[in-house]
DNA sequence: GGTTTTATCGCCTTCAGTGCCACAAGTCAA
DNA sequence: TTGACTTGTGGCACTGAAGGCGATAAAACC
């Protein structure tokens, strides 16, 4: 049913498909999809309940002596890496997001959940708050990491998504000091 | 004009304020407003153009000899030196930016441009292109700072804006490790 | 089998946003 | 002064997302 309206989405464009075409396409009422998706949005989101629960799981497995940057790092490519048969989907989901503008701003809404997760990690090993000021400015930083990475990794298929988020995330990490990150 | 829309969106909610009532209460026809917005959503957008403009403007009289996050966050700071009597303007705008969400996700939209003159600050620094991940990661790492600083300060009225940014450039700057940082 | 949820979806409304067009006011030039 | 051209204004009608309401159908429960 995502997968459909994914698919109208990608073939036909974003702001060309309405809700009305994706409805007759799939045969049910207009009507009726607004009681799977808040908005024709958030039809690109795939399982993002799922995603936010990895990263929670594998922030949470992370040993307590390791650097917070280092842990961070680590448990946002594990919870970043599918299996080749997804990639392709992930790719069609990843530059709607990024290219559309509709979707690109509404991803600031559906992100925030995100940053929540990171800044209540951070909240914790610092013996802070999440909504402090240090736990909440790297769940956006953390954000801001992932969002270049993808984005490059939507502008150039070639290159691998794993690489690209720990680049970024490194670069995060050296407070992006040249002396301390090697291109 | 985009006064009197600020003040009916900080009086009734963004929501529950209309075009019409905006058009109505401006004594002009509806159809006109959009001849000075493109949208509902650019209406709290004061001038920014000229933040763009200041921001580049700082950007560029920084010396080629100081530290490229020293010189961001000067400039950054910098062009948010604003005068006492523009504060409670700015702050009604930011806490509509930070807290409606049809705006949050807008914020999305406009602050590419600001992103942008950031990517090609660090671009030119670097000798790459704005469009390179480093310079791209640093455009999004720097409004997350900015972003977690303005939404600190809406927040936390007391507390002093440039202050606020100085912390979050600072933490930006040192990696968030949490060595390197006092609180 | 009857009752209570739960899902489907049609109808109607609101509101943002857009195209089209008419009208008015001002500018410029001869 | 007049005619041409530009620019601002705004009415009208349309599309499309979103949401309220309620009727009907299907499924689950007792």
């Amino acid at each position: 049913m995502g997968r459909f309206a994914l698919g109208m989405f990608d073939e036909r464009g974003f702001e060309q498909t309405t809700l009305e075409d994706i409805a007759r396409g799939l045969g049910i009422g207009r009507r009726t999809l607004f009681r799977y998706f808040a908005s024709k949005n958030d039809m690109v989101w795939g399982d993002f309940d799922g995603v936010l629960r990895r990263l929670r799981g594998e922030l949470a497995i992370r040993s307590p002596d390791a650097p917070l940057m280092d842990a961070l790092r680590d448990a946002v490519i594990a919870s970043n890496t599918y299996p080749d048969e997804a990639l392709p989907e992930l790719r069609t989901r990843m530059t709607l997001i990024t290219t559309v503008p509709a979707l690109q701003a509404h991803s600031m809404l559906r992100y925030a959940a995100w940053r929540g997760v990171v800044a209540q990690f951070a909240a914790e090993r610092l013996g802070a708050s999440a909504e402090d000021l240090v736990p909440r400015s790297l769940g956006y930083a953390a954000l801001a990491a992932s969002t270049a990475a993808f984005t490059h990794w939507v502008e150039h298929p070639r290159e691998d998504l794993l690489t690209l988020l720990d680049r970024a995330y490194r670069l995060l990490a050296a407070g992006f000091d040249p002396a301390r990150f090697q291109r």
